[in-house]
DNA sequence: TGTACATCAGTGAACGCGCGTTCACTGATGTAC
DNA sequence: TGTACATCAGTGAACGCGCGTTCACTGATGTAC
């Protein structure tokens, strides 16, 4: 049965959101398209009345989770100018690296989940990829303390230790917790330790 | 035909070694059980010879790639007898954010290919990372610079920080070359600036 | 505004393909005598 | 040491399943008059 236009592009909406946090969990190949479907509330056949291909889907989805990280990091930027650059740094490396973030895969940081699809995948991919690494940067050098000279490069530097911490702790967890949040911890504290910060939490320490 | 027992060995470490290559370039689910058993020479009726399932192989694959891994780390630490641990240090970080380590992931870093992989895949995957990664940090913590009471967690920072600088350059090349280079650049001027050994290469800033 | 028809989002069966795994078979190796 | 047989690594066809994609169909929406 045919719906209105509206319902149709609520659909869809649904459909790129599920896309976008069920790719983030389980990688692109790791999720069918009918699963997708499903959980948007549809059945797989229509899929194609919206979107050319999964790999479409994919890039679409991708840019919607670089557009809700990049926004992340903007509203922290704003609001550095209660606290200063400090505290919006803090903040959000806090919540970068807290259990939470990293447990909840499909609604974090698009960097440390699909980077490994994007080397992986077409070019379509990989160039969404980028322009949301492009973004994401910039935004980030914002919040960076420091010189301004010097940050974009700390924002580089600080975004690899942040998606590297992140993907090593999910890696392990399960398999060993106490090293999966011995990284997180110690990569937090680490980080706001150099920005003059430090943890009110002690460094979670291997025993 | 039956083969002599070396010979059958032989052919099983084939395996292995096309495994550990091959996963990495394209990911446990990238890879076919045939084009695994085709890799290494044989075909893919035989493979059941010698792995339970193909989980068993990633498992035995993701183990061996952990100990060249670890080997390498230790490789330097046992050099820096002649140039100091600054020097081990230095060397290894540069080799590992070079350009032609970037452009071959099947002989690199395995947290660097198949985190997300471990991430997402069973208990048995999980492990085996879990178990490489606690092998690493240690070697890794040797070659530290700094005080030895900060070796473990430096180990994790900057190891986190090669990792997702890794991950981003290798994401993003075919892309945006440029900002693949820039990445790996920045890093790796940046670590080894804190270790008081700027690289005699300039930072490669975008324009 | 009301009516008649064309449009098209959604449905679910079906297609074709690739994958992990199984199996009957082969024949050289390893072993028992 | 030589012979006869059992073992088993390797082969390639086959199985069953899940996946991305296609398609005929439905019926409410949108539009032309």
């Amino acid at each position: 049965m045919r719906i209105s236009k509206e319902e149709a592009a609520a659909n869809r909406a649904k459909v790129l959101a599920a896309a976008a946090r069920l790719f983030r969990e389980k990688g692109v190949d790791g999720i069918a398209v009918a699963e997708l479907m499903q959980a948007a509330g549809l059945t797989h056949g229509g899929f194609y009345n919206h979107f050319e291909s999964k790999e479409e889907l994919a890039a679409a989805a991708f840019r919607e989770a670089f557009v809700a990280a990049v926004g992340r990091v903007e509203r922290q930027a704003a609001e550095a100018g209660k606290g200063g650059r400090d505290s919006a740094f803090a903040h959000y490396v806090s919540r970068y690296l807290a259990r939470e973030t990293r447990d909840a895969p499909g609604a974090s940081c698009p960097m440390a989940t699909l980077g490994t699809d994007a080397a992986r995948h077409g070019a379509e991919l990989k160039a969404a990829f980028a322009e949301g690494v492009r973004q994401y940067i910039e935004a980030f050098a914002k919040i960076m303390p420091g010189e301004a000279s010097e940050q974009r490069v700390e924002a580089i530097t600080v975004l690899s230790t942040l998606i590297g911490a992140l993907t090593l702790s999910r890696a392990c967890v399960g398999a060993d917790d106490a090293l999966a949040d011995e990284v997180i911890a110690t990569v937090r504290d680490r980080l706001l330790a150099d920005s003059g910060k430090p943890s009110p939490r002690r460094s979670a320490r291997r025993t």
